[in-house]
DNA sequence: CTCCTAAGTCATCGATCGGTGACTTAGACC
DNA sequence: GGTCTAAGTCACCGATCGATGACTTAGGAG
């Protein structure tokens, strides 16, 4: 009478609340009673349709690597709209943080830290790394220029030091700028 | 017969080998058991130590504000000495992380969050500020400059990217000197 | 040697966790 | 309307957690 009975519907809804869950409040500290809870369902269901706890998690931070990658447009436009997406961007589905940095309050699993590294790797360094292309190190200026985005981040949403918590995209703009042009020597457009 | 009772070298020992636990496995992944059985000695001595399992983490992570300030030395050199400090100085008691980046780990409670932007603004930003002077967004450009060290420690430490980790203060040093440059619009020495 | 204080131990509680297997029920199909 | 399959539920397990209070024992003072 509730709900109609669709299975797909409620994984759905499944992995919806419990990426909410899994952003805010980490891994450890969600459980799988939390989750079937705010869907409405029994606990059990989960470990049905997802095999486990870290099944769950998984597949509901699976996505978060799609969004990632921008194919279209030059390169030279990357470092704007990675910022606009790793900083400005609000994930409402990851209770308000990127995903990348939502992950990293999870960072306690062993595995964790690899599906971490893969994501960062592929997702950001590989299409980043054309940027830097010309220079003798070039992996290392695009990871520190990765380094950099993620710090901002981080400060704004999982600390929240003051200025930049309040900081809007026209404020970091011209900062862009100035670093992304020292970190890859040449300039980047930043709209 | 094995130890001596010796309440302040058991205290000492359990803030010591639980700073380990925490900093490497995060709040919700240590147990108060684990650190007991470190120590070699029975859990209940903890509560009576320190009232509760947080008050524990309170009280070791508590020294992480101390080395934090440099107050000798010119402000130059405060880019070159964080950097040290903060990515590359092997904290052997946080489990080879830096304190800071080991409680980020723990930021799943309210509290950590709080604690957190207290110590990296009177701790770091503070200090850093100085170097910004004459600018007029000063403390845009100290806690971006902040963030990218941040951002540096986690990729190398956290995550684990390719380059980044095995890079050397060496490596790192030129790149330094060119963001740092063009965050705070003037030459800083990096030994 | 005795005693007394404090350091450390033991047994145990109640809650919560991830996970399992047997069960119930909704709803499409003939 | 009966039936059969799959969606969803229920009762329960073993482990582990933080925490408590009564207990034991070490070791210096007299």
């Amino acid at each position: 009478m509730a709900h109609k009975r669709d299975r797909e519907a409620t994984r759905a809804k499944l992995l919806e609340c419990s990426r909410l869950r899994f952003a805010r409040d980490g891994y450890d500290g969600t459980s799988v009673r939390d989750v079937a809870g705010d869907v409405g369902v029994d606990p059990a269901l989960v470990f049905r349709y997802f095999g486990s706890k870290s099944g769950l998690f998984t597949e509901a931070m699976a996505g978060s690597s799609e969004p990632v990658i921008l194919p279209d447009g030059p390169v030279e436009e990357l470092p704007a709209k990675l910022m606009r997406q790793l900083v400005f961007e609000d994930w409402a589905e990851y209770a308000g943080e990127h995903p990348l940095i939502a992950m990293l309050r999870s960072a306690g699993h062993e595995d964790m830290k690899d599906r971490l590294r893969q994501q960062v790797c592929e997702g950001y360094l590989d299409v980043l790394s054309d940027l830097a292309e010309g220079n003798e190190d070039k992996n290392l200026r695009t990871e520190l220029f990765a380094a950099w985005l993620l710090g901002i981040g981080i400060l704004r949403t999982a600390v929240g030091t003051p200025t930049l918590a309040k900081a809007t995209e026209d404020d970091l703009r011209p900062h862009l700028a100035t670093v992304a042009e020292a970190l890859f020597g040449r300039e980047v457009p930043v709209d």
